[in-house]
DNA sequence: AGCCAGACTTTAATGATAAAATACTGGCTG
DNA sequence: CAGCCAGTATTTTATCATTAAAGTCTGGCT
């Protein structure tokens, strides 16, 4: 088998539960409607209704396809292999090295990792590829991927990276007019922000969905295509290291409130030089955090 | 045949080379020591050295290796298949899209554009997984892939994000020591700057090269692997650009000489407020030269 | 003892191939 | 006869088996 059939099966399981909905006796949409409703191609439509005519779910002659009996349970079939798409391959892939501390220079071996996140060599292979811009891994000389690492010096570039797009951000922010959608939000994230340090003693679990709203409303602004995805990643490594760094949480995250509340309020009072400083303050304490859960973890 | 063998030729060759070095009765160093000289491993060079016994040329028992005769130009193995590497196709590929004012959205097909480049899918694929992360390309839902394209609006964000980093840089820059590197250099560029606009009328070809290396060395000062790797993309892109927009080059080129020398002796002066502002106006400048050269070739 | 070759294992890039998508064409229906 | 629909053919993509190359270990020669 070339392909998996796992769209097939989708697709299968989708028409079961189309015809659960009708009567016996009632006819299908064209194919082409089928298709479309299942977000699939024709090919793919035609070869399910294949295999209902043949199970006597429905009849399927030429153009007519008429229901005989209402599927049941047992007719649909396996979704075997769950489909791990990009998206999870990420967080599995970061989850690997943040969380077992794999070290700097370590070469990868495709296939073995490939059968560990339970994906196809030809899959990692592409992951690997849009990390490599990242410089988080690098191919080698004669074939074969390295493993650069999450190292400190590393972190220390990314914090310093994202440090010059959100202040960049920030003069942007301080510019704009007084009818900008940005504002409301600041309000409704400044408010937040009071609620949660109200209440930090119990809940501030929640800091880490308010950061990453306050940093994407912040970098949100600037509509770049760069610095967005730029940002995904920075999130994306700031959220996981977090994840597993719990030391000292509550203090770390309720002075991490204050600091945002100053950024926020000089951002409303127009204050650009004092919005740039407390932006700096954050930023510079965020890395801080950063390295030393990095320097816990590999002693590096 | 699964992988090509390219590897083997190339070091079936080398060794015909070295052999050449020898007379005929000399004994050939020891594998481990070829593989290292010819940078492959053991195993290729057995199967050459088995393919040189077979031939004649020499004689090979177990760790004895003579040589029999001198190797002639015919006992060289064709290196048929250029090996069109990554660096190549990144070429090529911008080269494409740039020349050709591929359409936005256009579907890409993986198949014809390997063909077309002369490289295996696979590697095609790799490529542009790596583009994606810069979103040129972008995976379609369904498989395949989608050229977003070198629209106006890529360019404009290109450009500010670019702006970006060079002011930052510039801001760290006017920061250094007085015996950083960095001095000197700014010395030299602005001589050169000088020198050119001297002849301006007809060396104005020369001032692509310069422009590389005065933007190289102010986005240098910032050690950071993202703005590297973000500056290499920056300056493929403007440089392929600028390589095909010959309108009013001489006029261009000597303005941007001039917008230079002000940046620079700006940055000399320690000035930090007139550095950026005269960074931002060459970038500015810079920006509008790209757009209006897209808009030349789009009408985008 | 140190180096070297033989044998073997593992890994990665490729061509073949099956699955899915798409394009084209003819025919039925209203 | 116009519009939609299914049949057919063609393209295109993701996977798999295959094979070249790299790496590893062990025994033996110098």
């Amino acid at each position: 088998m070339a392909r998996t059939d796992a769209r097939f099966r989708e697709a299968f399981n989708g028409l079961l539960d189309l015809c659960s909905g009708l009567a016996p006796g009632d006819s299908l949409p064209s194919e082409a409607m089928l298709a479309e409703r299942m977000n699939v191609s024709r090919t793919i439509v035609r070869s399910a209704l294949g295999d209902l005519d043949e199970r006597g779910i429905v009849r399927w002659e030429g153009r007519s396809k008429t229901l005989v009996r209402l599927p049941d349970r047992a007719d649909r079939i396996e979704l075997r292999g769950e489909g791990v798409n990009l998206q999870e391959l990420e967080t599995r892939f970061l989850d690997w090295i943040l969380r077992f501390d794999v070290p700097a220079d370590t070469p990868l071996n495709i296939t073995q990792l490939a059968r560990q996140f339970g994906v196809t060599p030809y899959t990692l292979q592409e992951f690997l590829s849009g990390w490599s811009r990242f410089g988080l891994v690098q191919r080698r000389p004669r074939g074969g991927w390295l493993l650069l690492g999450f190292t400190l010096d590393y972190a220390v570039e990314l914090s310093d990276f994202r440090a010059v797009l959100e202040i960049d951000a920030v003069r942007h922010l301080v510019a704009l007019p007084q009818d900008h959608p940005v504002w409301p939000t600041l309000d409704t994230l400044r408010a937040s922000h009071r609620a949660l340090l109200e209440r930090v003693e119990t809940h501030f679990h929640d800091f880490s969905k308010l950061d990453e709203q306050f940093h994407s409303t912040v970098t949100g602004v600037v509509r770049n295509r760069f610095v967005v995805e730029f940002q995904k990643v920075v999130s994306l490594i700031f959220h996981y290291h977090f994840q597993w760094d719990k030391t000292d949480e509550r203090q770390r995250n309720e002075a991490a409130i204050r600091e945002h509340l100053e950024w926020i309020e000089a951002m409303q009072r127009r204050d650009e030089a004092a919005a740039v400083a407390a932006a700096r303050t954050h930023l510079a304490t965020s890395k801080l955090t950063l390295l030393s859960s990095l320097r816990g973890h590999n002693l590096a």
